[in-house]
DNA sequence: CTGAAAGCGCTTACAG
DNA sequence: CTGAAAGCGCTTACAG
């Protein structure tokens, strides 16, 4: 067999020798720097995997540390991004991985991407999970070329190759949900969005446009409002809403906090749910069962989705090909109370 | 002054000139060899010690591998422990120290106190934080013995001198929503508590007794529940004491999730609040401010307490003397809609 | 993009 | 015991 495997001595010299490259070239592809060419990296890197090479900084940590994998959210503020991290808790836990956990709103880090990238790797970290986080490609590049599997659940923008991407059927939700109200006899029903440019947040539009369409109900623009993620917004849409001359008689909202929302000013203003108007969330969190009246929701099989992403990492350390680099797991529409047939004329 | 000092490069090299013998001999003072001198050694430890020398290793690990923090949840189930967790994740972020998470009750370890201890110090945690946990005494013990500072935050048992306890002044703060609800006019005050054994629930009861009594209103045991923190306890408590034939006018709730319950819970039964019922919570989270009405409550503050959490953390890995080993932060009552005067007979 | 060459910081083997 | 010399493993600067 190779030369390597024989010998128990893992140096960068054994490495470029199995790979027929030199020494320097190892070494830059360990460090990540990128005056290396593609097919050259990947032919280092597949020996680096198949040696298990460790860098004398990572022999030493084995010795007595666990693995980790990092995680960072954007924020922590929601019921959502905890069931979240239950889920990657849990399958840590199992897996004997620690959980690095950082949020980057809260406190903004004063590195480059470059240096973060190294710092983690340096720190012997098996790999990344980023949640609903605004990443740039150069970030995701910066570990993809040291070969941090890396995993990002409801990415703000659109997929990258570099990473692997976890989401709901957010699509097929959002047409579920509208679908739903439709066959209940509504006509009337407006979508109150979320943010504008994220990526969830346009698969649940169009979701309900699809639906719409298929019901051959005119889409009309009035009753599109686009926000934020938080119940202000269902509270503020809910008020232009209701400002309007042909109001809706439903609404689907683009998650539970913004359906809550939605719910409280309803009530302010002495609008009876369901019987005078529906309203559908998204998400499916705990919030939206304890809600009064109890919120019709698409679930999002969130703790899952948690647990997919670390199950993910630890398949690619194993060196295990990937089927796919976006995955999407099945929502389910729960109808509760919030839904009912449209008022008579 | 001396030539290391003034050159920041901390080398065998340097050591060995300031220390006036070669770079092997120093080699092998670090390496705890026994070929060398004693009063050799002893020049050359001087001078390790007082420039501080680190090896590229440990260097490498000063630069990149941070300080981290154990933190460790009970369960991680509500708007309480995000906050308590953001401001940890705050803290940490500004002293520049990682968090490690984990979660005990989803995912119960298979060692033993004294293995975990153990397996933490060997990581090299700075510290220990722990959250609503169960925690026995030999952990604690364990830790202790080590020299890892441990601090508990709203500790489920009562506190140890083994670690530092953080919490809210939850006596004080339940004689406030108490006195809040007398001073409306209620005389007919319930407390729907949280789980029996736990600490700051109890602090919270003896706050609502000790009010009552400033009050000169009598003690009724029949509007005194025991229940958990979860909003079905709310639910469940409400109903109990809605059949009661001398219904309360006011509710206090052992936190906010029972708070929330219980409005849920009279708002089934067409009960208004806060015109025939008037609620107080406990804990202060955004989902008090959300609800319908918005929800009275005695905030704590949460997000403070993690931060000193940290800091106490960092104290303690400085050195410094703590003056108490038991915190108590000062809660506020939020006055909103959910408490208003009795109604009339 | 690649790698020969120089260099860095530490360790080891060994002559004195 | 000590340290000059050789060596190890990795990185860096730069010529091609």
């Amino acid at each position: 067999m190779t030369t390597v495997e024989q010998q128990g001595k893992l140096t960068l010299a054994a490495i470029a020798q199995e790979a027929g490259v030199s020494v320097p070239t190892v070494s830059k592809v360990i460090n990540g720097r990128d005056d290396v060419a593609a097919e050259t990296r990947s032919r280092v890197m597949a020996v680096l995997a198949r040696t298990g090479y460790k860098s004398p900084v990572q022999q030493r940590r084995n010795l007595t540390g666990r693995q980790a994998v990092e995680v960072v959210y954007d924020s922590l503020d929601s019921a959502y991004s905890i069931e979240v991290l239950n889920g990657i808790l849990e399958a840590a836990g199992a897996a004997d991985i620690e959980v690095v956990l950082s949020v980057t709103k809260r406190v903004p880090s004063r590195l480059t991407p470059e240096q973060r990238a190294r710092r983690i790797v340096d720190e012997g970290r098996c790999g990344m999970i980023m949640v609903t986080s605004a990443f740039s490609e150069a970030q995701l590049d910066a570990f993809h070329r040291r070969g941090v599997p890396t995993v990002v659940i409801d990415p703000l923008n659109p997929p990258s190759g570099k990473a692997v991407s976890i989401g709901a059927t957010n699509w097929a939700g959002g047409k579920d949900a509208t679908s739903h109200l439709l066959d209940l006899g509504h006509r009337k029903i407006a979508y109150l969005g979320g943010p504008e440019g994220v990526e969830c947040n346009q698969a649940r539009l169009h979701g309900y446009l699809a639906a719409l369409r298929a019901g051959n109900v005119a889409v009309d623009d009035r009753y599109i409002l686009q926000g934020s993620f938080k119940s202000e917004s269902g509270v503020e849409g809910m008020k232009k809403l209701l400002q309007l001359k042909d109001r809706p008689t439903a609404v689907f909202a683009a998650n539970d906090n913004v359906a809550l929302g939605a719910l409280a000013e309803a009530r302010r203003q002495n609008i009876l749910v369901p019987e005078e108007l529906s309203v559908v969330g998204f998400d499916g969190t705990y919030q939206s069962e304890e809600s009064v009246p109890a919120l019709t929701t698409v679930a999002q099989p969130l703790q899952e989705m948690g647990r997919a992403a670390l199950r993910f990492i630890l398949r690619q350390m194993r060196g295990e090909l990937l089927d796919s680099r976006r995955v999407e797991l099945a929502t389910q529409l729960v109808v509760r109370e919030s839904t009912a047939p449209p008022p008579g004329p």
